[in-house]
DNA sequence: AGCCTGACTAAGTTCTACACAAGTCAGCTA
DNA sequence: TAGCTGACTTGTGTAGAACTTAGTCAGGCT
Protein backbone atom coordinates (compact mmCIF):
# COMPACT_ATOMS: atom_id res chain seq x y z
CA UNK A 1 0.00 0.00 0.00
CA UNK A 2 2.56 3.03 0.75
CA UNK A 3 6.39 2.44 0.17
CA UNK A 4 8.67 0.44 2.18
CA UNK A 5 11.32 1.66 4.01
CA UNK A 6 14.52 2.06 2.36
CA UNK A 7 16.88 0.43 4.95
CA UNK A 8 14.44 -2.00 6.06
CA UNK A 9 16.27 -3.63 9.49
CA UNK A 10 18.55 -0.55 9.98
CA UNK A 11 16.50 1.40 12.45
CA UNK A 12 15.14 0.16 15.83
CA UNK A 13 11.94 -0.71 16.57
CA UNK A 14 12.09 1.05 20.05
CA UNK A 15 13.08 4.51 18.89
CA UNK A 16 9.49 4.87 17.26
CA UNK A 17 6.85 7.59 17.80
CA UNK A 18 4.27 5.39 17.79
CA UNK A 19 5.37 2.62 20.18
CA UNK A 20 6.41 5.44 22.87
CA UNK A 21 3.13 7.32 22.53
CA UNK A 22 1.07 3.83 22.96
CA UNK A 23 3.41 3.83 26.20
CA UNK A 24 1.38 6.45 27.61
CA UNK A 25 -1.83 6.02 26.02
CA UNK A 26 -1.92 2.62 25.08
CA UNK A 27 -4.90 1.12 26.80
CA UNK A 28 -8.43 1.06 26.21
CA UNK A 29 -9.16 3.12 29.43
CA UNK A 30 -6.94 6.22 28.85
CA UNK A 31 -8.26 6.55 25.06
CA UNK A 32 -11.82 6.24 26.32
CA UNK A 33 -10.84 8.58 29.30
CA UNK A 34 -9.51 11.64 26.97
CA UNK A 35 -12.54 11.31 24.78
CA UNK A 36 -14.73 12.12 27.42
CA UNK A 37 -12.27 14.84 28.14
CA UNK A 38 -12.34 16.09 24.26
CA UNK A 39 -16.10 16.15 25.06
CA UNK A 40 -16.27 18.26 27.97
CA UNK A 41 -16.38 16.17 30.65
CA UNK A 42 -14.44 17.14 33.96
CA UNK A 43 -15.63 15.23 36.99
CA UNK A 44 -14.49 11.91 38.28
CA UNK A 45 -17.51 10.15 38.57
CA UNK A 46 -18.77 11.68 35.09
CA UNK A 47 -15.36 10.56 33.34
CA UNK A 48 -15.54 6.74 35.09
CA UNK A 49 -19.37 6.19 34.34
CA UNK A 50 -19.25 7.95 30.92
CA UNK A 51 -16.19 6.00 29.89
CA UNK A 52 -17.66 2.93 30.85
CA UNK A 53 -14.94 2.29 33.13
CA UNK A 54 -14.90 1.42 36.96
CA UNK A 55 -13.95 3.89 39.53
CA UNK A 56 -10.89 2.43 40.67
CA UNK A 57 -9.51 2.18 37.23
CA UNK A 58 -10.87 5.67 36.47
CA UNK A 59 -8.50 6.71 39.78
CA UNK A 60 -5.70 5.19 38.87
CA UNK A 61 -5.21 6.26 34.87
CA UNK A 62 -6.54 9.55 35.90
CA UNK A 63 -3.54 9.45 38.14
CA UNK A 64 -1.24 8.66 35.14
CA UNK A 65 -2.59 11.13 32.56
CA UNK A 66 -2.00 13.87 34.95
CA UNK A 67 1.62 12.56 35.84
CA UNK A 68 2.55 12.47 32.11
CA UNK A 69 1.23 16.22 31.78
CA UNK A 70 -2.33 15.14 29.15
CA UNK A 71 -4.37 16.50 32.12
CA UNK A 72 -4.33 18.69 34.93
CA UNK A 73 -6.28 18.49 37.72
CA UNK A 74 -7.43 21.69 39.65
CA UNK A 75 -9.51 22.85 42.33
CA UNK A 76 -12.62 24.58 41.90
CA UNK A 77 -15.49 25.59 43.92
CA UNK A 78 -19.16 26.44 43.02
CA UNK A 79 -20.70 29.31 45.41
CA UNK A 80 -22.30 27.61 48.17
CA UNK A 81 -20.74 24.17 47.32
CA UNK A 82 -16.94 23.08 49.02
CA UNK A 83 -13.91 22.69 47.22
CA UNK A 84 -14.36 20.05 44.22
CA UNK A 85 -11.74 18.87 41.76
CA UNK A 86 -11.86 18.86 37.57
CA UNK A 87 -9.71 17.79 35.08
CA UNK A 88 -8.75 19.43 32.21
CA UNK A 89 -6.78 18.81 28.88
CA UNK A 90 -3.37 20.05 28.94
CA UNK A 91 -1.93 21.58 25.67
CA UNK A 92 -0.40 18.10 25.23
CA UNK A 93 -3.05 15.80 25.88
CA UNK A 94 -5.27 17.96 23.85
CA UNK A 95 -2.83 17.34 21.50
CA UNK A 96 -4.31 13.92 20.77
CA UNK A 97 -7.29 14.52 19.54
CA UNK A 98 -6.11 14.20 15.60
CA UNK A 99 -5.65 10.27 17.08
CA UNK A 100 -8.81 9.90 18.46
CA UNK A 101 -10.95 11.86 15.34
CA UNK A 102 -8.78 9.54 12.87
CA UNK A 103 -10.36 6.29 15.41
CA UNK A 104 -13.78 7.83 15.31
CA UNK A 105 -13.36 8.44 11.35
CA UNK A 106 -12.68 4.47 11.02
CA UNK A 107 -14.69 3.72 13.11
CA UNK A 108 -17.48 5.48 11.59
CA UNK A 109 -16.77 3.92 8.20
CA UNK A 110 -16.06 0.60 9.12
CA UNK A 111 -17.89 -0.59 11.83
CA UNK A 112 -21.12 1.27 12.43
CA UNK A 113 -23.32 1.09 9.37
CA UNK A 114 -25.06 4.06 10.66
CA UNK A 115 -22.40 6.36 10.07
CA UNK A 116 -21.48 7.02 14.05
CA UNK A 117 -23.17 8.59 16.67
CA UNK A 118 -21.23 11.75 16.87
CA UNK A 119 -20.45 14.57 14.17
CA UNK A 120 -18.06 16.86 14.16
CA UNK A 121 -18.37 20.65 13.09
CA UNK A 122 -16.28 23.42 12.33
CA UNK A 123 -17.37 26.33 14.23
CA UNK A 124 -16.52 29.03 11.67
CA UNK A 125 -18.35 27.79 9.01
CA UNK A 126 -20.51 24.74 9.91
CA UNK A 127 -19.08 22.42 7.55
CA UNK A 128 -18.17 18.64 8.67
CA UNK A 129 -14.94 18.02 10.13
CA UNK A 130 -12.52 15.35 9.23
CA UNK A 131 -8.56 14.32 9.28
CA UNK A 132 -6.69 14.29 6.77
CA UNK A 133 -3.22 13.67 5.76
CA UNK A 134 -2.19 17.15 4.27
CA UNK A 135 1.36 17.66 3.06
CA UNK A 136 2.76 21.36 3.34
CA UNK A 137 1.74 22.63 0.21
CA UNK A 138 -1.76 21.81 1.33
CA UNK A 139 -2.73 18.55 -0.78
CA UNK A 140 -4.62 16.03 0.46
CA UNK A 141 -2.31 12.74 0.34
CA UNK A 142 -3.55 9.62 -0.58
CA UNK A 143 -2.51 5.91 0.90
CA UNK A 144 -0.51 5.63 -2.48
CA UNK A 145 1.47 8.74 -2.43
CA UNK A 146 3.81 8.55 0.89
CA UNK A 147 6.84 8.48 0.75
CA UNK A 148 8.51 7.07 4.40
CA UNK A 149 12.23 8.14 5.30
CA UNK A 150 14.88 8.13 8.04
CA UNK A 151 15.23 11.66 9.62
CA UNK A 152 18.78 12.82 9.41
CA UNK A 153 20.10 11.51 13.01
CA UNK A 154 20.71 13.90 15.95
CA UNK B 1 -10.54 23.03 25.04
CA UNK B 2 -13.31 21.65 23.23
CA UNK B 3 -16.92 22.27 23.05
CA UNK B 4 -19.18 19.92 25.30
CA UNK B 5 -21.75 17.77 23.79
CA UNK B 6 -24.97 19.69 24.47
CA UNK B 7 -26.63 15.98 25.12
CA UNK B 8 -24.42 15.24 28.13
CA UNK B 9 -25.52 11.87 29.54
CA UNK B 10 -28.01 11.45 26.25
CA UNK B 11 -26.22 9.23 24.59
CA UNK B 12 -24.44 5.58 25.11
CA UNK B 13 -20.77 5.45 25.53
CA UNK B 14 -20.88 1.64 24.16
CA UNK B 15 -22.16 3.08 20.79
CA UNK B 16 -19.29 5.38 20.13
CA UNK B 17 -16.97 4.70 16.98
CA UNK B 18 -14.01 5.24 19.14
CA UNK B 19 -14.84 2.27 21.66
CA UNK B 20 -15.18 0.14 18.88
CA UNK B 21 -12.10 0.92 16.65
CA UNK B 22 -10.34 -0.01 19.93
CA UNK B 23 -11.80 -3.61 20.14
CA UNK B 24 -10.01 -4.09 16.80
CA UNK B 25 -7.17 -2.46 17.31
CA UNK B 26 -6.68 -1.98 21.30
CA UNK B 27 -3.89 -3.65 21.78
CA UNK B 28 -0.39 -2.34 21.55
CA UNK B 29 0.74 -5.48 19.18
CA UNK B 30 -2.06 -4.78 16.85
CA UNK B 31 -0.66 -1.27 15.93
CA UNK B 32 2.90 -2.38 16.02
CA UNK B 33 1.93 -4.70 13.65
CA UNK B 34 0.04 -2.27 11.06
CA UNK B 35 2.81 -0.20 11.42
CA UNK B 36 4.87 -2.64 10.06
CA UNK B 37 2.34 -3.29 7.38
CA UNK B 38 2.41 0.14 6.13
CA UNK B 39 6.60 0.38 6.40
CA UNK B 40 6.05 -2.52 3.78
CA UNK B 41 6.42 -5.75 5.90
CA UNK B 42 5.15 -8.50 4.76
CA UNK B 43 6.34 -11.48 6.23
CA UNK B 44 5.60 -13.57 9.43
CA UNK B 45 8.98 -12.95 10.80
CA UNK B 46 9.83 -9.86 9.74
CA UNK B 47 6.51 -8.85 11.45
CA UNK B 48 7.21 -9.83 14.65
CA UNK B 49 10.91 -9.15 14.62
CA UNK B 50 10.51 -5.40 13.46
CA UNK B 51 7.60 -4.68 15.53
CA UNK B 52 9.53 -6.64 18.57
CA UNK B 53 7.10 -9.02 19.81
CA UNK B 54 7.16 -12.59 20.14
CA UNK B 55 5.95 -14.76 17.56
CA UNK B 56 3.36 -16.56 19.47
CA UNK B 57 1.85 -12.92 19.79
CA UNK B 58 2.22 -12.19 16.31
CA UNK B 59 0.64 -15.16 15.30
CA UNK B 60 -2.62 -14.68 17.51
CA UNK B 61 -2.79 -10.69 16.43
CA UNK B 62 -2.26 -11.14 12.59
CA UNK B 63 -5.07 -13.83 13.11
CA UNK B 64 -7.44 -11.50 14.49
CA UNK B 65 -6.40 -8.68 12.24
CA UNK B 66 -7.14 -11.19 9.37
CA UNK B 67 -10.26 -11.88 10.61
CA UNK B 68 -11.26 -8.60 10.72
CA UNK B 69 -10.38 -7.63 7.23
CA UNK B 70 -7.47 -5.28 8.12
CA UNK B 71 -5.11 -7.77 6.66
CA UNK B 72 -4.77 -10.18 4.05
CA UNK B 73 -2.91 -13.63 3.57
CA UNK B 74 -1.49 -14.72 0.72
CA UNK B 75 0.60 -17.19 -1.04
CA UNK B 76 2.85 -16.45 -3.35
CA UNK B 77 6.07 -18.07 -4.57
CA UNK B 78 9.61 -16.76 -5.52
CA UNK B 79 11.09 -18.43 -8.39
CA UNK B 80 12.82 -21.86 -6.72
CA UNK B 81 11.41 -20.63 -3.63
CA UNK B 82 8.19 -22.79 -2.23
CA UNK B 83 5.17 -20.99 -1.60
CA UNK B 84 5.31 -18.68 1.49
CA UNK B 85 2.44 -16.59 2.79
CA UNK B 86 2.26 -12.72 2.50
CA UNK B 87 0.27 -10.29 4.54
CA UNK B 88 -0.65 -6.87 3.23
CA UNK B 89 -3.09 -4.51 4.56
CA UNK B 90 -6.62 -4.51 2.72
CA UNK B 91 -8.48 -0.86 1.91
CA UNK B 92 -9.78 -1.29 5.81
CA UNK B 93 -6.65 -1.53 6.87
CA UNK B 94 -4.70 1.03 4.88
CA UNK B 95 -7.76 2.93 6.40
CA UNK B 96 -6.06 3.41 9.77
CA UNK B 97 -3.31 5.09 8.32
CA UNK B 98 -4.12 8.64 9.61
CA UNK B 99 -4.77 7.02 13.25
CA UNK B 100 -1.10 5.94 13.09
CA UNK B 101 0.17 8.31 11.54
CA UNK B 102 -1.81 10.87 14.16
CA UNK B 103 -0.25 8.98 17.22
CA UNK B 104 3.43 9.05 15.35
CA UNK B 105 2.92 12.79 14.98
CA UNK B 106 1.85 13.12 18.38
CA UNK B 107 5.08 10.72 19.90
CA UNK B 108 7.55 12.63 17.56
CA UNK B 109 6.16 16.03 18.95
CA UNK B 110 5.76 15.41 22.75
CA UNK B 111 7.91 12.61 23.48
CA UNK B 112 11.06 12.80 21.02
CA UNK B 113 13.22 15.58 21.70
CA UNK B 114 14.90 14.50 18.16
CA UNK B 115 11.46 14.42 16.32
CA UNK B 116 10.81 10.85 15.50
CA UNK B 117 13.15 8.71 13.50
CA UNK B 118 10.50 8.45 10.42
CA UNK B 119 9.47 11.25 8.39
CA UNK B 120 6.34 11.35 5.51
CA UNK B 121 6.62 13.08 2.36
CA UNK B 122 4.40 13.30 -0.30
CA UNK B 123 5.50 11.73 -3.72
CA UNK B 124 4.17 14.38 -5.74
CA UNK B 125 5.48 17.40 -4.76
CA UNK B 126 8.07 16.18 -2.04
CA UNK B 127 6.77 18.28 1.01
CA UNK B 128 6.57 17.06 4.09
CA UNK B 129 3.16 15.37 5.45
CA UNK B 130 1.61 15.56 8.40
CA UNK B 131 -2.55 14.63 9.90
CA UNK B 132 -4.56 17.72 10.18
CA UNK B 133 -8.67 18.11 10.97
CA UNK B 134 -10.20 19.64 7.80
CA UNK B 135 -13.27 20.84 7.16
CA UNK B 136 -15.08 20.56 4.17
CA UNK B 137 -14.45 23.79 3.36
CA UNK B 138 -10.76 22.75 3.17
CA UNK B 139 -10.09 25.15 6.45
CA UNK B 140 -7.61 23.45 8.80
CA UNK B 141 -9.50 23.52 12.31
CA UNK B 142 -8.26 23.99 15.09
CA UNK B 143 -8.95 22.02 18.64
CA UNK B 144 -10.84 25.18 19.79
CA UNK B 145 -13.07 25.70 16.77
CA UNK B 146 -15.15 22.47 16.90
CA UNK B 147 -18.47 21.65 17.65
CA UNK B 148 -19.77 18.29 18.48
CA UNK B 149 -22.98 17.07 17.85
CA UNK B 150 -25.23 13.99 18.17
CA UNK B 151 -26.42 12.26 14.42
CA UNK B 152 -29.45 12.17 13.06
CA UNK B 153 -31.04 9.10 14.44
CA UNK B 154 -31.07 6.18 12.20
C1' DA C 1 -25.08 15.87 65.45
C1' DG C 2 -26.01 13.39 61.69
C1' DC C 3 -26.68 12.87 56.70
C1' DC C 4 -25.37 13.27 52.00
C1' DT C 5 -22.45 13.80 48.03
C1' DG C 6 -18.21 13.75 45.49
C1' DA C 7 -13.85 11.81 45.17
C1' DC C 8 -11.54 8.60 45.96
C1' DT C 9 -8.88 3.97 48.25
C1' DA C 10 -8.63 -1.09 49.50
C1' DA C 11 -9.26 -5.93 48.85
C1' DG C 12 -9.90 -9.79 46.23
C1' DT C 13 -10.43 -11.92 41.76
C1' DT C 14 -10.60 -12.73 36.84
C1' DC C 15 -9.04 -12.05 32.21
C1' DT C 16 -5.87 -10.73 28.81
C1' DA C 17 -1.47 -9.56 26.79
C1' DC C 18 2.71 -10.69 26.56
C1' DA C 19 7.26 -13.12 27.16
C1' DC C 20 10.43 -17.17 26.69
C1' DA C 21 11.56 -21.80 25.41
C1' DA C 22 10.67 -25.51 22.69
C1' DG C 23 8.47 -28.29 19.26
C1' DT C 24 6.11 -29.14 14.64
C1' DC C 25 5.60 -29.45 9.79
C1' DA C 26 6.24 -28.59 4.80
C1' DG C 27 9.02 -28.51 1.14
C1' DC C 28 13.10 -27.00 -1.37
C1' DT C 29 18.39 -27.69 -1.56
C1' DA C 30 22.63 -30.34 -0.97
C1' DT D 1 17.91 -38.67 2.95
C1' DA D 2 19.19 -35.25 5.83
C1' DG D 3 19.24 -30.62 6.80
C1' DC D 4 17.57 -25.96 6.70
C1' DT D 5 14.32 -22.23 6.62
C1' DG D 6 9.92 -20.03 7.17
C1' DA D 7 5.74 -20.15 9.46
C1' DC D 8 3.82 -21.37 12.80
C1' DT D 9 1.87 -23.98 17.56
C1' DT D 10 2.19 -25.54 22.44
C1' DG D 11 3.30 -24.97 27.09
C1' DT D 12 4.17 -22.30 30.99
C1' DG D 13 4.58 -18.22 33.59
C1' DT D 14 4.13 -13.13 34.85
C1' DA D 15 2.33 -8.58 34.93
C1' DG D 16 -1.05 -5.51 34.28
C1' DA D 17 -5.76 -4.09 33.22
C1' DA D 18 -10.04 -4.83 34.29
C1' DC D 19 -14.18 -5.93 37.31
C1' DT D 20 -17.11 -5.93 41.79
C1' DT D 21 -17.98 -4.79 46.46
C1' DA D 22 -16.97 -2.21 50.21
C1' DG D 23 -15.00 1.16 52.62
C1' DT D 24 -12.93 6.18 53.82
C1' DC D 25 -12.81 11.06 54.33
C1' DA D 26 -13.95 15.96 53.84
C1' DG D 27 -17.09 19.38 54.21
C1' DG D 28 -21.43 21.76 53.40
C1' DC D 29 -26.70 21.24 54.69
C1' DT D 30 -30.64 20.41 57.88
Amino acid sequence: MTGALDPRDAWAADRCSIAAALEVVGTRSAFLILREAFFGTTRFDDLASRAGISEPVAATRLRELVDEGLLEREDYREPGQRTRQRYRLTEKGADLLPALVALMQWGDRWLDETGGPVELRHTGCGERVSVQLLCDADHRVSTDDLDLALRAEA
